[in-house]
DNA sequence: ATAACAGTGTAATAATATAACAAATATTGT
DNA sequence: ACAATATTTGTTATATTATTACACTGTTAT
């Protein structure tokens, strides 16, 4: 099995580093902060970045925040599966990995027998940290 | 069992009329545009409307598109479960409604055994229609 | 070499969403 | 009816997120 090509370019690479060492997902403007020491000036080399590493899975986008995480999945089929839990209240971002959920959906046929190449599921609710300090 | 209270002001009925009336989603500013004639004038009147439509789970906010939808199912727990698929090719939203996938992500228990009360499901894909075009 | 392609830099602008404040209207309790 | 409370509205300004357009650089394939 031919792996795919991923050799990175150096905007790619900073921000992917970014991105892998925070803690949760960041949003484009802040990630283009982060970097401007590192010659990265503007929103647009920021986001030709992202959509690069978003389109080889190294990183998905949380559509309802704007932010984006590395992914932590080997086998996130190149960003077409992908499903994530999200705090309420803290905000804490984690991406679920569990191939029941995966092969539930990535076989789902909806009413009218069609089947989807791509999804995106996020789930809201209270993580554990904060369900205790409730 | 008391129904929920849903009496609309009047800016929330223009808007949710026109979302209903169009064909697709729409987007916030192109409802501005829509309904400007009818006294909305700025921006926040519509997004207001719109946080409370979703809130009664009149409208769903499709989040990969930053554009809103009625609701079409009569049992989607005040949009706490939604699950939409759209076409790839020619953007055809539609929402899923479907008992198994709606017990079976609403039971979903994660590998840390944790449950959540709301998710957003989206299914990207051709449409039967774009199907049979190519 | 030269065409094809992916990446870069820069400036300008578009599209999406919220903050802050003042006023009007509706709802509730007495 | 009346005051108290909560919701909705109107308006201006501003913040945040994302893309267009254009000129340029470097690498790969034939
Ligand atoms: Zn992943
Ligand atoms: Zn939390
Ligand atoms: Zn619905
Ligand atoms: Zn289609």
């Amino acid at each position: 099995m031919p792996q795919k090509q991923e050799y990175l370019s150096k905007n790619q690479q900073i921000v992917l580093s970014i991105i892998e060492k925070a803690k949760g997902p960041l949003k484009a403007y802040s990630i283009l902060y982060n970097v401007q020491k590192k010659g990265i000036k503007a929103p647009l080399q920021v986001y030709r970045a992202l959509e690069k590493l978003i389109e080889i899975g190294k990183i998905h986008k949380i559509e309802s925040k704007n932010a984006f995480i590395a992914c932590k999945n080997s086998d996130c089929e190149i960003s077409k599966a992908t499903a994530f839990s999200i705090c309420n209240n803290c905000e804490h971002v984690k991406e679920i990995k569990n191939s029941k959920l995966s092969k539930y959906l990535s076989n789902f046929e909806d009413n009218s027998g069609m089947k989807y190449k791509k999804y995106n599921l996020e789930f809201f609710g209270l993580c554990r940290d904060c369900k205790l300090k409730q």
